[in-house]
DNA sequence: TAAAAATTTGTTATATTATAACATTATACT
DNA sequence: AGTATAATGTTATAATATAACAAATTTTTA
């Protein structure tokens, strides 16, 4: 267990866990209604966590869908460096590790020389699977 | 007048033109007040607004604020081909014209070679005016 | 180790953002 | 003109998020 995870406290390590154990992100109120049984009870002790673990980088909101997913790239330890794509058919998100363009965004100015402390970006798209589906449904 | 702006109804042209009128992103609910006396009473009349304005490009959504906000860029006339810088104080949002930039986003393909239709990137920074101001305020 | 500081918790209430559902009217299409 | 499509008006409610405050816990540091 590395320092950061140990720094957890109760219920960070409740929400973490919970959310970890999806690979879909989840929105706030589901993980209220998840852990109830172990003593959570109102929304500001979700959302108190949520905000810390997005500020220790564990976790990232999906802003276009108001949801948390876990980080999947291990040294990704500040929050606003991130890249997803997103299914607009199944609504499932990934997060993309792509070097090169982790550089072009860490590296980006706008016009007046301004840099940036983070960045979001979100695609969109139709990932492969659901593709597949489509193409299997014109076939009848 | 051009054949977008001319189909637009009533309503969807009170909300563009109150959203035009200000460089700061809007809130729904800060529209909604300020078009009551345009005879806009209730929320869903300036939601359905605000979708159709995001359909044919004329607003873009700012996902990390909620907020909706005009399109700046004259051929913008899709959604979610959207990049934004936003301030970390002052929360002024700018859309960032980046040729260069929106290639490379427009190029991009995941390491399955999945297409995307579409993105939104945010950057977060501290603006130039607000980094001044911070400044002024060191020296004293 | 005791006091101070910082963080986390638990709780109630409420603010903010967004949509469902349904009846009606207006506009565009052929 | 008749049909299809889009937009309107309205009420109610769902979904998302925060304010405020008292208490307990953990960490720091003197």
């Amino acid at each position: 267990m590395d320092k950061k995870s140990k720094s957890l406290s109760k219920n960070q390590k409740i929400v973490l866990d919970f959310i970890q154990k999806n690979k879909k992100p989840v929105k706030a109120y589901s993980i209220l209604s998840n852990v109830q049984k172990k003593g959570i009870n109102a929304p500001p002790q979700v959302y108190r966590a949520l905000d810390k673990l997005i500020k220790i980088g564990k976790i990232h909101r999906v802003e276009s869908q108001n949801s948390f997913v876990a980080c999947k790239i291990s040294n990704c330890d500040t929050p606003h460096k991130t890249v997803f794509s997103i299914c607009n058919s199944c609504e499932i998100v990934s997060e993309i590790n792509d070097p090169k363009l982790f550089k072009n965004l860490k590296d980006f100015r706008d016009k007046d020389g301004t840099v940036f402390d983070g960045y979001n970006l979100e695609f969109f798209g139709t990932c492969k699977s659901c593709k597949n589906k489509q193409i299997e449904n014109t076939k009848h």
